[in-house]
DNA sequence: CTGAAAGCGCTTACAG
DNA sequence: CTGAAAGCGCTTACAG
């Protein structure tokens, strides 16, 4: 089934079809009709790709999942508690005003290879990135060649950068980790260690910063022997303990995200030390594992949700409107207390 | 940069680009290279579109997640710790295979247009369905009219059915099921409550019928007292315990999935019954949280990897041979003892 | 208001 | 071995 033959059986010509099928505002009410009878009467949908081939949009949009840090294990995105969700809302929101989303992963340098393909080959109008690290310049040529992208967790900078002609959304680092610092000093605390993530994403260095801050804003001096590097994984956050207490003995720990905290929780079990009652533990993220682990995890909450509609708004607009958007958000990260950080006395 | 430009530049016509690209045999070695030089050199992919419209494969699988049980909540998905792992899984199988998948969401029976429509307009070339109801009709009708479909967790029927004409793949239900019963069972338990799934899909109907076998096996009447229906949510579990005291005191519970598990855990200590002191349990799936509940879940552990692979291979396959492939799989399900059930003495 | 025609970028029989 | 030409199914200036 196609435009000729609705047009045969309609009694019209297949340009007085397309002028139906496109809402064109020249078409009697009762001639508009009667296409459409016959339009729904055989469940025509007109070929996607032969419109995009007449230059319509594709009305698609990649969502790519970066996670580089694999050297053997190509399974550990599997069951990343951070992707999942995020990949539904995206999906949810893009569904809602009529896209669809074709989800690829990173898990190589070369597999940027598909991504350059699908964009080339003009399968997606524009992607939305997420996983990636800080100035990464495969992203970055992307962008330079002229295709709409939006990237979670990249730094905003200045002036005429080339990540300044993209759409960035990002959590609100440094305020939401200064505010999980500080809210361990207020409970006393002034050992406080801090596991980092990936310092080469946004996210981590950002993350340290705001430790920092809270630290000179308190007086307590930044002691580089508190500092463990981590790379976001449950399991960095579990050898971190092993690390730390072999330097120093912390009354609190910052974790850069809620993975590393319930990895470092594990350990901390295993050494038999008593979360809150000889270490406290704050994470970042919200992720739904924290309100089960036992205690429950203390944590910086973010909207994912939120994140992933800026992300499909945003993007889709400035597929659109064809002119160039330049939209940067910040996600702000809310206190959730729960049972794993303890008021210091002594 | 189209394949005109390339012609152009390498010397040669459109119709020799073109041989190159589909690796047409009778090209000349030396003609071959000097056309991929130029195409490498331009960074020259061609059109999906153009080719698609030439009835060439679109290359795309879509992967429909349904989660038709929503009244009120839209965001249920969000966290769904069950299609957040197949969904990836079947990313990167159909990645490997140089296959796009497109994810879509149906919420709603209406939202079954926009899969209609992706197949209609010839976006996908076939699709993986997950989170159906048993016998669906509206999955029904696009395999009625010739669509490449794989579903999960499908009863498998005999003779001409339509739904004999897909690709199948499910759980070993029943014999999960009776083996985590008989496990109970070993166990010394005697009053084994259950809590289903939704019992028009056949992972809930058929896990019913799994605990059904195990008691008779043991000569244990079965008791409609103990089995209260749910829906493979973790609030659904948390109220089954309520409802379920209020008429028997089992000393264990089979749940039809882990996340009824958690929260019949939840309301058992709310009503301060031990696990599994007072009252044992398993579940069925081994999520990812699953190990993180204290005390850690003990349940039947299913390969959803294993199962997001079967489905991607044989759909493409199937899209790809162009003859009829019909393949029904069933996935063994393994115990994961945990802690959370004890042997009975009495 | 509406149709005939051109053309989007490919692929592939056809002819040589 | 290779090019010219037709055609996939649409959309849209153009002409009337």
């Amino acid at each position: 089934m196609n435009s000729k033959e609705i047009a045969k059986i309609a009694g019209v010509s297949r340009s007085t079809v397309s002028r139906v099928i496109n809402n064109y505002p020249n078409v009697p009410p009762d001639t508009r009709e009667k296409v459409l009878k016959v339009i729904k009467e055989y469940n025509y949908v007109p070929h996607a790709s032969a419109r995009m081939l007449r230059g319509k949009s594709s009305k698609t949009i990649g969502l790519v999942i970066v996670d580089l840090k694999r050297d053997s294990d190509i399974h550990k995105i599997y069951d990343n508690v951070y992707f999942g969700p995020f990949t539904t809302a995206v999906i949810d929101f893009a569904n809602q005003i009529g896209y669809n989303v074709l989800v690829t992963t990173v898990y190589r340098v070369k597999d940027y290879k598909k991504v350059k393909e699908i964009f080339y080959n003009k399968t997606i109008s524009g992607a939305i990135f997420i996983g990636v690290r800080n100035n990464d310049p495969e992203i970055k040529s992307l962008i330079e060649e002229g295709f709409k992208i939006a990237i979670v967790d990249q730094e905003i900078k200045e002036g005429d950068d080339i990540f300044g002609r993209s759409i960035i959304v990002n959590m609100d680092n440094i305020n939401g980790a200064y505010e999980a610092t500080k809210y361990l000093i207020n409970l006393g605390h002034k050992e406080i260690a801090h596991i980092t993530g990936d310092l080469d994403k946004l996210s981590g260095f950002a993350r340290l910063e705001g430790y920092k801050k809270a630290l000179k804003e308190a007086d307590i001096t930044y002691d580089a022997h508190y500092i463990v590097k981590g790379n976001f994984v449950e399991e960095s956050g579990y050898n971190a303990i092993y690390k730390l207490l072999r330097k120093v003995r912390p009354t609190a720990i910052f974790a850069a995200n809620d993975q590393m905290a319930i990895g470092a929780m594990q350990a901390l079990q295993e050494l038999k030390y008593n979360v809150p009652d000889d270490v406290s533990i704050i994470g970042f993220d919200d992720i739904t594992l924290s309100r089960y682990v036992k205690p429950a995890l203390t944590t910086m909450s973010v909207s994912l949700f939120q994140m992933a509609e800026l992300c499909v708004e945003n993007l889709v607009k400035s597929i659109e409107v064809e002119s160039e958007i330049i939209a940067k958000f910040l996600v702000s990260a809310k206190l959730i207390e729960r049972e794993s950080c303890r008021k210091i006395i002594d």
